[in-house]
DNA sequence: CTCAGTGCAAATAGTTTGCACTGAC
DNA sequence: GTCAGTGCAAACTATTTGCACTGAG
């Protein structure tokens, strides 16, 4: 339970299974194959990704490891909750990306190949509460997404993918 | 045809109907009574609006002035392609302001009462275009949403509203 | 008089929900 | 054994589309 790990570049002190435990013990609700699935495939990587995409990903209906869509859609909002997950709209579907021991960034996003380019700015931060004192507003979150086309693009490797995802 | 329509602070050459109408005529498209209807509702207040709200706002079917649901979703995306309205999305669903003769700007969301606050920075700009030159990526714009709690709501005036949706 | 635009109803995409069965505790 | 969780099918919301009719040029 001392053990410190690290996802991403931020040091948090549980897994996140056990952070999911945690959620879910305080919450009285029950860790399942599904859930446990879907969290190892969420957290083997750090990508952007929308239920669709995760859904191709996973099993197919019959195999073992399999999770049913509403399932899918339910325990993304639970990891939500859990503060496993961060949602954000991208073209009016719901992406998700790491919350929980993962910095806090923003994105460019390529018109063109749909691509995800995370950044981090300081000054961002520096900028929101300064706009959020001037306007006596109480800050929780923000969302910056910048928009263009990416260098790839911009050389000629057009549309080579379809939906977001950035290795 | 020399006079300088001022709507918000950027002086524009022309008014958002000969805009609409130089748009339409290059396209070989036609002005309607519709899109006419729909463009002197728009621009007749600085608004956030959603197609929903904006149907609810203009004469009931049957009534004089009335747009079918198609015809407004249809009409707005002519409209954002006119360069006349931008789109984004919050919670799911489009949202529009004005482009054409309105400064960008960016908006404090209130999670409370979905009240839409815009502020305005020339620091974001500074930042975004500085990201862009680290990233070799090609701005074409940008949408920021800081969210949290309005002052009105902190003090206890809660869920007064339903929409987004700025006096 | 022609072809773009419209309204209607139906389709679509993404997501959520009701319900009877299953399995974690 | 009990109650939370699941899969299925169906519902739902926001938006788009096919088609026959209407009206702007």
């Amino acid at each position: 339970m001392a053990e410190d790990f690290s996802l991403g570049t931020v040091k948090v002190a549980l897994s996140p299974l056990a952070r999911l435990e945690e959620y879910l013990r305080s919450r009285g609700m029950r860790m399942t194959q599904q859930r446990r699935c879907l969290l190892d495939h969420v957290f083997s990587r750090h990508e952007h990704f929308d239920a669709d995409s995760l859904i191709e990903q996973m099993p197919s209906s019959g195999r073992e490891g399999h999770v049913s869509r509403p399932t899918v859609y339910r325990t993304l909002n639970e990891f939500v909750d859990a503060g496993l997950l961060r949602r954000f709209q991208l073209g009016g579907r719901s992406m998700y990306e790491h919350d929980y021991g993962y910095p806090q960034h923003d994105h460019l996003h390529c018109l063109e190949c749909q691509k995800l380019i995370e950044f981090k700015s300081d000054e961002l931060l520096e900028l929101r509460s300064h706009v959020a004192r001037e306007n006596r507003f109480h800050v929780t979150g923000h969302r910056l997404i910048i928009s263009g086309i990416c260098e790839d693009c911009r050389r000629g490797q057009r549309r080579m993918r379809r939906r977001a995802g950035v290795g």
